[in-house]
DNA sequence: TGATTTGACATACGGCACGTATGTCGCAAT
DNA sequence: ATTGCGACATACGTGCCGTATGTCAAATCA
């Protein structure tokens, strides 16, 4: 089962066309993003498009899903490498902030797609991202870690600040900087999730840990 | 110096161009939004539109001014009727969640604003919410009473946590009680700021203070 | 193998909405 | 009283989205 010639090559225009709106939405922005310059580019006409994903938001979700699934590799990578669940629980909120600075999902998933498509956990078979966080901290729950709230919420409260996060960061003049304060700041605020407070360092003494 | 007719008959026209375009955005959404329907509601055209903001995101500006201020004078209402500077701060976090319940304010400040205007504190002369954030955080930093992290930092993230629990707070199928989980929670993640960490409540002993 | 059907994609069309350029009318200052 | 300015209306061009229709190659089948 070879799969068709025909079906590859529908496969082949589907991924051209991601592709390309992946790079339209990012650098225009959606609402300025036109759809027949975006076609073009990517040696289509309209016609495809609508043939494929049904109108404008439809191109949109197909591009979220793809950058989603790939936001969660990356954070479970991360969460994986670290030496405690807890620390793998901090670890993959500081991913999404870092991950949250590359303009691509700033643009595309921070900002148009929860204006177009309404509030992410609503999107429909992914918002991978927030399940991935939300399984974490029921597992660190159950495992006494961390305090009995709805792991939902909480996950939802982290993964809020860590994106708001880095849309500050992208932002400001000194993004290496800033995001340093970002990250520490997060560790504060993730602290407050702990059943047994760690120790508090004294005034002054700053977390220097910024490199991945 | 009575203001003159002439200034305050424009006045007049620039509320009620604002004052449409507050319920236009909040039901339609911003792109949805047609600027000659809104200004023939107001019983204008989209000739006094243009000459009094520019152009469409113009007016968006001034509504987004206008809902932020009535935002801050809420929390900061709800900050000083608090018993001690840490219950104020909790407090005002709160207020932003239940605040952000409003539809208009989630669609107008929370969705469209950010995705039209970009950055929240690049918006220029506003995001007071942001600034009255800080500042409060600053003050509490400067008591001792929170750990020495950036005020700024700390600002966002817990206004971005808060702003972004309203969000799914108001797309779920039970508000009231997802609400109470967010809050719950929220109280939990500022905690995480604290020098000296709360007495922890044995497990199950849910907070149940949800009435403003 | 040749006819037929299916479906991926292109082309053509209508309509809406934004921004600008131009016009008009009334208030205010001299 | 006249003149100038500014608030707002009207008219126009342009771009873009969604749909309806057409076309041609590939898969199916007799």
């Amino acid at each position: 089962m070879t799969t068709g010639r025909r079906a590859q090559k529908m496969e082949e225009t589907r991924a051209k066309l991601i592709r390309t709106a992946r790079a339209a939405f990012a650098e225009k922005g959606y609402a300025a993003a036109s759809m027949d310059e975006l076609t073009a580019r990517a040696g289509l006409t309209r016609g495809a498009l609508y043939h494929h994903f049904g109108d404008k938001t439809g191109l949109l979700r197909a591009v979220i899903d793809q950058i989603d699934a790939e936001m969660v590799a990356k954070a479970r990578a991360a969460r994986d490498r670290a030496e405690s669940p807890w620390l793998g629980f901090v670890a993959e909120g500081v991913a999404y902030i870092e991950l949250a600075l590359e303009p691509e999902i700033q643009r595309i998933v921070l900002l148009d797609g929860p204006a177009v498509l309404g509030d992410p956990s609503r999107w429909p078979g992914q918002n991978a991202c927030l399940r991935e966080t939300t399984e974490t901290v029921q597992a660190l729950i159950e495992a006494g870690i961390v305090r009995p709230v709805d792991a939902e919420a909480a996950a939802r409260l982290i993964n809020g600040a860590a994106l708001d996060a880095a849309l500050w960061v992208a932002a400001a003049a000194e993004p290496r900087a800033v995001l340093a304060k970002a990250i520490e700041a997060f560790r504060c605020l993730a602290s407050g999730l702990l059943a047994a407070p760690p120790p508090q360092p004294p005034p002054g003494d700053h977390v220097t840990a910024i490199e991945n």
